[in-house]
Formats: structure tokens, C-alpha cells, sequence
DNA sequence: GCCGTTTTCGGCCCGACTGTTTTCAGTCG
């Protein structure tokens, strides 16, 4: 049993304990444990095998430990069965029905009978709610309304949609008159790889404008509340976004608790607490009453005695205690970028020649780029015969000379993984190319030991020098290969293979967790953005993002390599001209 | 259920908004 699977299992139970009444503790206590392993680079049912004790992990303690070994072991657990006896598992749907928590969950059970979503809909329509205690006709109208939202939402948000959409809204705030700042909050500001809801801060006096005009602004379906301080509205297309407005001298603490995360936010304020200050969206305040204003967020973690943490690491994920210890990952950025190494030109499916992507590398200041073209056997794409290689070498030659010192241009492959776990190219092709990445784009569903020893085959493979976008998914239509990436990156480590965080924002793969698990093993990670045309080579920042939330340092990253120190690694890969 | 340079028992973050209420509970982030 995987550690999602372990996560969904004290989920369900934090939410069972909900709905019986089970004190707030407990069941957060079930909700951090479920966090916590789900954000784990490392499997629980691995680290039980190697005998460690999981009651080091914290939020994990004796009672969970013994539960997750059962899991583990068995695949059952004895205690949510019994659970499960007593409250229907059919209620935590309710649960996700928007204003609907689990006292009312537990009060329409109770009272009506009601365990499940078709049956709540129903007493909604005939207006059977209304009679129940603390509820009257506008809750029953919520419950309608968001039954109808829920069948209408599609669940989260992949980033590189929600990232425009919001930026478009933020720069149309901005106009507005009174309007000092207006930034990104929440999971969107982390970077997540899909956002829920858009979270939206912006700094005024005087928060009236700006409200009116965000709760009608173009597209929004309805209000789901609005006040001085919040207003959330509902889009058509089922997104939904809050928005802040706080005074600019407040600012600071106003994004630091609006970009979360909530688990982040938990113990900043327990910090706060015992350093006798109480920490809120408004302000610090001290134990007289006096308050601390914090215009920017550098002011409110230094008032506790922290350095400012990159958003990206806000996720309870011992970013405290590092910058306790001032010892937060050295921060990666767009300006140590010297190489693109995974680029497609007309050779195979991108849309332009390789000349146009020397020049869109050249106007961003690299110094390296690797024309990554597919191999010939991937059937969607017009990929490179062997044949041809020599030709793409010529060009490559001459472009090489026309272009000189400004950038070295690399000739390279994407090699396909095949179905039978082989390269799509003989060694002795691949041994001709400066650069070679294998990726995984077929046979996505193979069973998990299959799929795996496919990569382990490539990772074994002398001449390959990356592995692509490991998983193969995309977001959020296909999931990805069912890879053991324990066995994956220890495999990396051995033989020093790189492993790429692919940066196009519906691959965001390798994912941060193990990004940060593959440094812990002294593995090189690359950030590409596969781009087919020039303009996506400007997506690269989601990349960069996804190793800061994996905490990757710039030493870390091929990419910021010096290029001789760059050619040289390949070199030494054993297959490489690229220093030639 | 978890946790401990004040605690092995008694704590466990803070506030906005809504609806159903006559002062607050529930939900959400």
C-alpha cells in the first residue's frame, strides 16, 4: 500500500470522526498524519520494511504508526471497518458539498435519514431541510445551489490555467483607483501544481470599489459571500475566487496568512504564541493589545525571528525548522539559466526550424541549447529516422558556425521508451549524439513492475544521459505511470543518470516530492521545458517553481552549469561529441 | 491523537462571513 493510499485511509477517518462528533483534536490529528504522508518523498511501507520506527515522523504517533503497519500489512484496518459500521461511508460526500460541514452532515443522518447525495437533493426539493433546527429556506437554497456547483465543477485547476486567468484579474484590479498592490495568495502563489480556489489580495484604504467591482466582474456565476474585509464569488466555467482587501501599512501579514499553507500558517502562529505575540491576518498583536503592522511579509517572519520563506516552501514541510536554523535552500532563479536541453524543431513535431530555436535560446541569454527531437517509432508524431540524423547534424554544423561563441548548439534525441522496454534507437546511434533523453509517452498502464523496469532499462542504458518527464503524465487528463520511483531514483543515483522536472505546467514531472528525495541522493536533476515552438520556452518558470517546492538549489540543476562543466559531464556520460 | 528548553497531562491558531438566531453556531480558509 502506497502512501496515498495510506493518506485517503485517515482522510476518510478524520472524516467519519467528524460526522460522529469526535473531538476536533483528534481528528486533525488523523488530517496532519494523512498530510504528512501524502507530502512523504519516502513510501511508509518501505521505511517499516527497513525497520525504522514511523513515530519519528512527526504528526505520526503510536496509535497512527500502529494503523499504518496494519495497512501495510494487511491492507485493512480493523478500526475504520468498525467505523464504517457506525457512520454510512456514502456521508463524506456530503462533505463535499459546499457550506455543508459535518454538523449539518451528521443532522440530516440523523434527523432525515439521509446518506447520500441523491437523497439530500431530494430532501432539499421538497423542502425538508427547512424544518430541520438551524436551517431555514436560504440554507436549503445553499444545499441546492451547491449540489448543482459540485456537478458543475471539475475539481481543481491545473496552474498553467489558473495562473493567466488569475494574472488577468490581478491586472484589472490594479487599474482601480486606491489600489496599492494587488498579488496572488494561496496555493496559486505556492505554486502548486493545481490550485482549488483562486486566492487574490489586494492592498487599499478603502475596500469598496474594489469589492463591487470584483463581485461583478465578467463571468461570475454568483456570490458566495461578500464582506468589507472577503468577498468569494462562483465563475461560470465552476472556478471559484476569494479576494482580501487589507490597508497597504497591513499588508504583510495579510499575505502571509492568504498564501498559507494552512498547516504553515498553524505553526507560525504557534512561534508567534510563544513569543508572547499573537499573529493574524491584521497584525501581530502583543499581549497588551498593542499591535505590530507589517507592511511587507520580510517584516512579519523577521518579528519571529525567521528568514522570509519562499512561498514555494510553505507546506509544514520542516521549512521552519530549516529557517530556524537558517538553513532554507539557496533559492533558485531565472537568471542562473544557461542551457535549455530538451527542445523539438520541424525534425519531428515542433513548429518551427532549429534556427528560429537557437535564436529564441540566444535572445535569453543561454549558452546552451540541446535540439531533443523524438525518435522515429513514436506514432503521433513524425519522429527522426536514423537516417536522418546525419542531415539534422549538417544543419546543426552550420548553424553551429553562423551563430559561433554566442550559444553552443547541442544535437541530441528524446529516445522513446518502447512498450517492450527496449530504446527506440541501436546504442551505436545513440552513441553518435551529444545528448540522449529517454521518455516514457506509450504503454502508460502497464502494470507497475513492467512500466518500472522499462525506466530501469533506460537508467541502465550507458548512452542515456536524462530521463524525460519520468511519469509521462499529463495534467489533469492522464494520470502517470505507476512507476516504483524509490527503485527509480535509487537506480538514478547509482549510475548518475539526470532526471528532468519537466517544466511544461501540465507536466510539472518529476514532481517536488521526489525532486527532493533525488537530491538527498546526490542525484543531477535538469529543468527543460520541452518546448515546440519559442515561446514556451518562457514556461520554464513553472519548472523552476516545482524544484523550489522540492527544495532544489541552483548546484543541484544542469541547467546552471557552466557550459564547459555541462559538456564535460557528458563527456564523461560516455556517449557524448559534445565537446568536440 | 499528538506532543513537551515552562507540561507525560492538558493543552492544541485566528478571524470573516452567513444564517438563524436574539447572542451564536457552523463553515471556510
Amino acid at each position: 500500500m502506497d502512501n496515498r493510499k495510506l493518506a485517503e485511509n485517515f482522510t476518510l477517518i478524520a472524516d467519519l470522526l467528524e460526522i460522529k462528533g469526535e473531538v476536533v483534536f483528534k481528528t486533525r490529528a488523523y488530517r496532519r498524519a494523512a498530510e504528512t504522508l501524502a507530502s512523504m518523498s519516502q513510501q511508509a511501507a518501505n521505511l517499516l520494511q527497513q525497520g525504522e520506527n514511523l513515530t519519528a515522523i512527526p504528526g505520526i504517533g503510536k496509535a497512527i504508526a500502529e494503523k499504518i503497519e496494519e495497512l501495510v500489512e494487511s491492507g485493512r484496518l480493523q478500526y475504520l471497518e468498525r467505523l464504517q459500521q457506525e457512520v454510512p461511508r456514502s456521508l463524506v460526500d456530503l462533505l463535499q458539498v459546499p457550506d455543508l460541514g459535518p454538523k449539518k452532515v451528521a443532522l440530516v443522518w440523523k434527523e432525515l435519514g439521509i446518506t447520500n447525495l441523491e437523497e439530500l437533493e431530494a430532501a432539499a426539493q421538497q423542502g425538508k431541510l427547512r424544518q430541520l433546527p438551524g436551517m431555514g429556506e436560504k440554507s436549503e437554497a445553499k444545499v441546492l445551489a451547491g449540489i448543482a456547483s459540485l456537478k458543475r465543477r471539475t475539481g481543481r485547476t491545473p496552474l498553467g490555467d489558473a495562473l493567466p486567468f488569475a494574472d488577468q484579474i490581478l491586472a484589472d484590479l490594479r487599474a482601480l483607483p486606491g489600489v496599492v498592490a494587488a498579488e496572488p495568495a494561496g496555493s496559486l502563489r505556492r505554486r502548486k501544481i493545481t490550485v482549488g480556489d483562486l486566492d487574490l489580495l489586494v492592498a487599499a484604504e478603502d475596500s469598496t470599489t474594489v469589492m463591487n467591482y470584483f463581485v461583478k466582474y465578467p463571468g461570475v456565476e454568483r456570490i458566495l459571500g461578500q464582506g468589507p474585509t472577503k468577498s468569494s464569488v462562483e465563475f461560470s466555467n465552476g472556478m471559484r475566487a476569494q479576494l482580501w482587501v487589507h490597508p497597504p501599512q497591513r499588508f504583510g501579514t495579510a499575505l502571509q496568512y492568504a498564501t498559507g499553507s494552512k498547516e504553515h500558517n498553524v505553526r507560525m502562529r504557534e512561534i508567534a504564541l510563544s513569543k508572547g505575540l499573537s499573529l493574524s491576518e491584521h497584525a501581530l498583536t502583543r499581549e497588551n493589545g498593542e499591535e505590530i503592522l507589517c507592511a511587507n511579509e520580510e517584516q512579519v517572519y523577521a518579528a519571529l525571528g525567521l528568514p522570509w520563506i519562499p512561498p514555494e516552501l510553505r507546506e509544514d514541510r520542516g521549512e521552519i525548522q530549516a529557517a530556524q536554523l537558517n538553513k532554507l535552500p539557496l533559492r533558485l532563479d531565472l537568471d542562473q539559466w544557461v542551457s535549455e536541453l530538451h527542445t523539438h524543431s520541424t525534425w519531428s513535431d515542433g513548429k518551427v526550424p532549429i534556427e528560429d530555436m537557437v535564436k529564441a535560446a540566444i535572445e535569453r541569454g543561454y549558452r546552451v541549447i540541446a535540439l531533443t527531437d523524438h525518435s522515429h517509432s513514436l506514432g503521433i508524431v513524425q519522429g527522426i529516422p536514423p537516417d536522418a540524423l546525419p542531415r539534422q547534424k549538417e544543419e546543426i554544423d552550420r548553424l553551429q558556425q553562423k551563430y559561433g561563441s554566442q550559444i553552443k548548439i547541442l544535437q541530441g534525441i528524446e529516445v522513446e521508451i518502447k512498450a517492450d522496454g527496449s530504446l527506440d534507437y541501436p546504442d551505436e546511434i545513440l552513441a553518435t549524439l551529444d545528448l540522449v533523453i529517454a521518455s516514457l509517452h506509450i504503454s502508460l498502464r502497464q502494470p507497475r513492475q513492467q512500466v518500472t523496469q522499462r525506466v530501469l532499462n533506460a537508467i541502465h542504458n550507458p548512452h542515456v544521459d536524462i530521463i524525460g518527464h519520468p511519469t509521462g503524465r499529463l495534467i489533469p487528463e492522464r494520470e502517470g505511470a505507476d512507476l516504483d520511483m524509490e527503485a527509480i531514483l535509487q537506480a538514478a543515483a547509482q549510475t548518475g543518470v539526470a532526471l528532468e522536472i519537466n517544466a511544461h505546467p501540465k507536466r510539472l514531472d518529476l514532481e517536488d516530492i521526489y525532486a527532493r528525495r533525488a537530491i538527498e541522493l546526490g542525484i543531477p536533476l535538469t529543468i527543460n521545458t520541452d518546448a515546440h515552438a519559442p515561446d514556451q520556452l518562457d514556461l520554464i518558470t513553472f519548472g523552476i517553481s516545482t524544484a523550489r517546492r522540492g527544495w532544489v538549489e541552483p548546484q543541484h540543476v544542469l541547467n546552471t552549469w557552466e557550459p564547459d562543466l555541462l559538456l564535460e559531464w557528458l563527456d564523461k556520460r560516455g556517449n557524448s561529441n559534445a565537446a568536440r
